[in-house]
DNA sequence: ATCCTCCGTGTAATCGATTCCACGAGGAGG
DNA sequence: CCTCCTCGTGGAATCGATTACACGGAGGAT
C-alpha cells in the first residue's frame, strides 16, 4: 500500500509538505496542493490511520461495550450511538458483554489497548477492576443505560419511575392485586432499581411485594422462563408478571405457552423496554418504553465533550407506559389516572426532558 | 500511560529486552524475565496495540460490514462471528451499513484505513468500488450471506432452494394456488435468489408468479407494509405472502392489522430467516430457518485461513423450513411430501452440510 | 540599495513498539 | 591456553505519519 513517502516521491516534494495538504494546513502554495491532490489520486493513496494515531495519540474512535447484543433494545442503542458518533467524526468498535463481567473486562482491555478516545459502557456489574482503573486514570468515560454508583462519571439513562407507577395504576384499574416481578441481576442498577420502583408503585395502591413474588433473572429470555414457571408453580400464583426486560418477558411467554395458558386471561403480563414485535405477538405486549435513541445520541455527546475537554453532563430522560392487550381488557388507551387507596402520585404526563448535572 | 521505555527504566533492562519477554521470545534469562514483570505488574503496564500494528503491520482485527443492525438475522451473525474471531485471537469492528451503499463503502474505507486484518462482507449492492478494489488489491475477503457475483472471495451463505420447495409444497398441500412473494432489491444475491427460487418451486406445480404478485422491497420493514398493502388493494389478492426476510414480514404483519384482516384466515404469511419472536407473534409466523451461527462461524474461519496464507473455502449450508401456523391449519408438522401435478423433486429431507470449494 | 518579514518548503525528531545485528561473557573442545 | 559457539543483552533502524525548527527567496519599508 502507498505510503505518504511514494506521494511526495511522485509529486516531487516533501512528506512534509504532503502532509499539509492532506490536513488543511494554510501555508501550502496551490501548486503544491494540486501536485499532491494529483499524485493521491494517482496512487490511491489512504492515510494509514495507525501511523497517524501514534504520532497524535488519538484515534478518533469510541469504544461501546453493550451488556448483549442480541438483545434489540442494546441493538438499537448501539445503532444510535454509531449515527452520533459519525456525525461528530468518530468511529465506534462494539464490544458486546454477553451479560458476562469476564467478557466485558476483556473488552474494555481490547479497547483501552487500541487507545480509543473515549469509553460509552452499560455495566454488566458493580465495576470491573479494569473498568475503575480505567475511569480512574481518567480515560473519558460515560455510562449509558446502567451505571456504577460512587464512581464520577456521568451517567446518561432513563428513568422508569413514573412510568412503572403509570403501569401499577393501569393494572390496579384492571382489578389486578398480585403483581410479581422478573428481576434482573441485582449487581446492576436497572437490576435494583426496576424492583425499587415497582415495589414503591404497589406500596402507593397498598399493595405488598413479598418475596416469592420478586423472581431473580439475568435479562436473559431462559431466566424469564424459569422464573415464570416457577411462579406458576406457587401455591398461590400472581396474576401479573413484570418483566424487567424485554428478553425475559419473551422467556416469560415461553413458559406460559409451554403450560397451555393464555395471556391475559390466566396471567397477565408487561415488560420494560418496548420493541416493535411487541405489537404482533400474541397478544400485544403492554410495554415501558424508553427514548433509546436520544439516550444513545445523547451519550455519545455527553463522551465527546469529555474528551474534546468540555465538561460532559449527565442525562435523565423519562420513560413512557404503553399499553397494549397483555394485562387485561380495556385496549389502547391511555394510562388511567390513579384512584389509590392512599396514594399521592398525582397523574402526571410523561415530563418534558430533564437533565440533571453530576 | 505508562510506555516499554518506562518499564525497561523500572526493570533495568533494555526495551529490547522487555518486548522480548513480553512476546515469549526464548533467549531471555529467567533473571530478566521475572524483573520486567516485576516491573510491568508495577506498573500496570499495557502494550500500546497502536504502535505494535505500525511496527508489524498486523492489527490481528478483522472488519465486519453488514447490512443492517437491527436485523435480528445480523445481530445473531455478528454474534457468532466475533465469538469464533476472539476464540482465533482476533477482534472485530462492525459496520452498519443500514442497507445503503454509501454507508457501506464509508465502513469499508475507514476499516482498511484502520489496516484491518481482512474483511467479512454482506453487501448491500452490486459492489462499491472502493470494496472491488479492495478485493483486487489482495485484501483477505469473504462474503457472507450475499456476495457479488464475478469477485474472486469465497462466499459463505447458506443455500433456502430445498427449503423454498419445501415452503411450496407445504402451501400447495394447504390449497394455496396464489401466492406472491416480497422481494429483497434486486442488486442483492439473496434478493434475486429467493425470488427465483419461489418461481422455480411455483413451476413445479404448475403454478405461476405472475408481475403484479412479485413486490419490490428492500429487507426493511417499511417495504414490507407498503407491498403488501399494494398486494391486498389488487382486484385478485394473493392467498399467500412470502417475505424474503424477517423484517418485511413484520411490515406485512403491520398491513394486514391496519385493515382489520387476520392471518392465515384472509392472507397467509411466510417469512424467510427465522427468528425467536416468530413463536410467539400472532400467529406464530412459518419461517426459512438458515444456520447463522454456524455460517458467522465458517465465515471467520475462511477468513482467518486467508490471512494466514491458507486457502479459504467457500461453504453452502442448507436452510431447513420451519412450519407454523401463519399459513393455515395443520399445526406445527413435518412439510408434507409434495404431491405436485408434474413435479420430479423428491421429498428430501434436509441435507448434510454440503461444502464447495470456489 | 539594505534590511526585515513573511511565506513556502524541507530536514529531522518523535510517537511505542519489534527485530536485525553486534558484542561480551562463559563454556566446550582441541 | 586458544578458538569458536552459544546465549543473553543492548543499540539502533524501522514502520508512517505529524510538526517544531531552520532556511532561502521574494517583496515591502526605509
Amino acid at each position: 500500500m502507498a505510503s505518504i513517502k511514494d506521494v511526495a516521491a511522485e509529486a516531487g516534494l516533501s512528506v512534509a509538505t504532503v502532509s499539509r495538504v492532506l490536513n488543511g494546513h494554510p501555508s501550502v502554495s496551490a501548486d503544491a496542493r494540486t501536485r499532491v491532490l494529483a499524485a493521491v489520486e494517482a496512487l490511491g493513496y489512504r492515510p494509514n490511520a495507525v501511523a497517524r494515531s501514534l504520532r497524535t495519540d488519538t484515534t478518533r474512535t469510541l469504544g461501546l461495550v453493550i451488556s448483549d447484543v442480541l438483545n434489540p433494545y442494546f441493538t438499537e442503542l448501539a445503532r444510535s450511538v454509531e449515527e452520533e458518533a459519525r456525525a461528530l467524526g468518530y468511529s465506534v468498535i462494539i464490544g458486546n458483554a454477553d451479560e458476562r463481567p469476564d467478557l466485558q473486562d476483556h473488552h474494555v482491555t481490547t479497547l483501552l489497548d487500541r487507545r480509543i478516545d473515549g469509553l460509552l459502557v452499560s455495566p454488566t456489574d458493580g465495576g470491573s477492576p479494569r473498568m475503575l482503573e480505567a475511569a480512574r486514570a481518567g480515560t473519558p468515560m460515560v455510562f449509558v443505560d446502567r451505571w456504577i454508583p460512587g464512581v464520577d462519571v456521568p451517567v446518561v439513562r432513563s428513568d422508569g419511575r413514573e412510568a412503572v407507577r403509570d403501569l401499577v395504576a393501569h393494572l390496579y384499574g384492571l382489578g389486578h392485586r398480585r403483581l410479581a416481578i422478573i428481576a434482573g441481576p441485582a449487581a446492576t442498577t436497572t437490576g435494583r432499581e426496576r424492583v425499587d420502583a415497582f415495589r414503591e408503585a404497589l406500596a402507593a395502591y397498598g399493595l405488598d411485594l413479598p418475596g416469592a413474588y420478586i423472581g431473580q433473572g439475568d435479562f436473559q429470555a431462559g431466566s424469564g422462563r424459569r422464573v415464570t414457571e416457577g411462579f406458576l408453580d406457587l401455591p398461590e400464583p400472581p396474576e401479573v408478571v413484570f418483566a424487567a426486560d424485554n428478553l425475559m418477558a419473551l422467556g416469560a411467554l415461553d413458559a406460559v405457552r409451554a403450560r397451555g395458558l393464555r395471556v391475559p386471561e390466566d396471567i397477565a403480563l408487561a415488560a420494560f423496554d418496548d420493541v416493535r414485535w411487541f405489537v404482533h405477538t400474541d397478544p400485544p405486549v403492554t410495554a415501558i418504553a424508553q427514548p433509546t435513541g436520544e439516550l444513545g445520541r445523547a451519550a455519545v455527546r455527553a463522551l465527546v465533550d469529555r474528551i474534546e475537554g468540555r465538561p460532559g453532563e449527565s442525562v435523565t430522560l423519562p420513560a413512557r407506559l404503553v399499553v397494549r392487550r397483555s394485562c387485561g381488557e380495556r385496549g389502547p388507551t391511555r394510562p388511567p389516572s390513579p384512584s389509590p387507596t392512599r396514594s399521592p402520585s398525582p397523574a402526571q404526563s410523561p415530563s418534558p426532558v430533564r437533565r440533571s448535572t453530576s
